[in-house]
DNA sequence: CACCTGCATTGATACTCGTCAATATAGATG
DNA sequence: CATCTATATTGACGAGTATCAATGCAGGTG
């Protein structure tokens, strides 16, 4: 079903515990490079304006969703172009993809951008 | 005085719209190409491990600045390379650098993450 | 002025990544 | 099954970047 459960398995608990240090006081103790590494993961899959328009797109669309046929002509990028970033933002968490029938329809997942938002401070 | 203050002057306001555009309602208009670039410059200044680690730890001390000459042994990274990634995070409007004798301190500037922040959604 | 120390810059190298043409795959349809 | 459409994957290329050694520069100290 999801192929990168195992990935997630590993890697999300350390992401709860790097974010919920990224909003620390002085005195606490900073990030370590490993859970700096996961926070930039998820980050690095946000900061590209190609992506940033693609979660825009879905968020101006009624129904918050969208499908892959309807973004290549926009983006002005060729169709495997948009298909590499749309898998990047699904595989950082940030995209759901749903198939019907010979379609891709792609929603936001509001509690991995809100992650993303907690990276960055309080 | 300010090196960059051109290129803030054309960036700044830009962006600024970029970012309200980021916490758009279904129905807006999403983010266009130059926009999404210049959100995505600010993203990118964050989104990668070591800078991380520098906003973490200068988060983490007390007084809210630090030092570079205390930077390279904690990040386990050559003196050139932790310069470097100082100058993205000042370049980005994100550490303010302040020089005392010799050295040089760096502090947060709170707005900007903010502004950061916001341009992940709400 | 000569010297030392801390920071910035340069140049080189290796690696990552965005892009697209070509190809493969999945699903619908006749 | 043959075919068509939408999407995904592969391979290649160029641009960008993280890293460090070497060097330059600024500021303090003798």
């Amino acid at each position: 079903m999801c192929v990168n459960m195992d990935l997630m398995a590993t890697t999300l608990p350390l992401l709860d515990t790097a974010v919920a240090k990224c909003c620390a006081e002085p005195g606490s103790a900073p990030l370590d490079r490993d859970e700096a590494d996961a926070v930039a993961r998820l980050l690095k899959a946000v900061a590209d304006p190609v992506r940033l328009q693609i979660i825009s797109i879905v968020r101006c669309s009624e129904g918050g969703e969208v499908c892959a046929c309807d973004l290549p002509s926009p983006l002005g990028l060729a169709q495997p172009t948009v298909s590499h970033h749309l898998k990047v933002l699904v595989d950082a968490g940030l995209l759901e993809r749903e198939r019907r029938g010979q379609w891709a329809w792609f929603s936001l997942v509001p509690e991995r951008l809100e992650l993303a938002r907690r990276a960055l401070g309080t």
